[in-house]
DNA sequence: CCCATATACTTGACTAGTAAAATATTAGTT
DNA sequence: AACTAATATTTTACTAGTCAAGTATATGGG
């Protein structure tokens, strides 16, 4: 029974992230930014500093080491994120967002969770926290 | 606060799925197929005479019509599925699970379940049954 | 110091997906 | 029957990711 529960668990996690990511991408669009790079400023903007190294921003959105390299070249590019090299460990580059990338992150936050708050319209505040905290430990 | 809570679902939704995705794909792999491969079999062998129209199909596993032609194509090619004409109205085009689609399918079930057991390990039963309750009303 | 190994990242070749245009078929109106 | 519109699918051109190989830097023995 807790077989093909989890497998549910499984298939309904996949089915129901690929819908939720495509309708915040499609929301975030005018903004001129994917889910994806969006998840990016979301983490660099919790970071210290606003600063992450590459590999931990790879871990943090999971990604692989060379997809976070192609996903930051444009965005570098457009100057949402800066390059920074760490002093004493030259392999190491760092990422920085910059005021222009915070300032797109801020816009973009305000429609994204108003993006969430629809999605979760259906469920109350209860459960949504009940969900958060099963979330926490499938990590 | 429900705002930034429905965005924390968000982002943890799309960051576990990934990862658990790619979990599922590297256990999957010893069969020869991917997860997205599994979703559809698993779909059509849900579906009435394992058969669905790809219109269908492609809601179910949340994927574009063009997605849907790219992924069955190969599934073709190793007679994991078969395409049906609707004799009605020859502009639907059916797929179906072969017996091969049906034998594959049923030994990666039972892979993917132990997969997705192990992937939920850190909650109990009665954690994952609330969670999919949950699920459900996010449809 | 030098060499082997490890680490951080990038590049190249490939796979999987999308959106938009093209194709084929059906249905409705006149 | 003929024209228009709608529906189901495929093709085309493109974007986003993967893995494996390559590059650059650092570290720890001999």
């Amino acid at each position: 029974m807790t077989l093909t529960a989890s497998l549910s668990l499984l298939t309904e996690l996949a089915t129901l992230s690929s819908s939720f990511i495509k309708h915040a991408d499609r929301k975030l669009s005018a903004h001129g930014i994917s889910f994806a790079e969006f998840m990016v400023m979301h983490h660099l903007r919790n970071a210290l500093d606003q600063t992450m190294s590459r590999t931990e921003l790879a871990d943090a959105v999971s990604l692989s080491a060379s997809g976070i390299t192609k996903k930051l070249n444009p965005m570098q590019r457009l100057h949402l994120v800066e390059k920074e090299i760490n002093q004493r460990d030259a392999r190491f580059s760092l990422v920085k967002l910059t005021p222009t990338g915070q300032e797109i992150y801020n816009d973009a936050l305000v429609t994204c969770m108003h993006c969430a708050d629809d999605l979760t319209a259906n469920i109350s505040a209860k459960q949504l926290t009940t969900v958060l905290e099963i979330f926490a430990k499938l990590k």
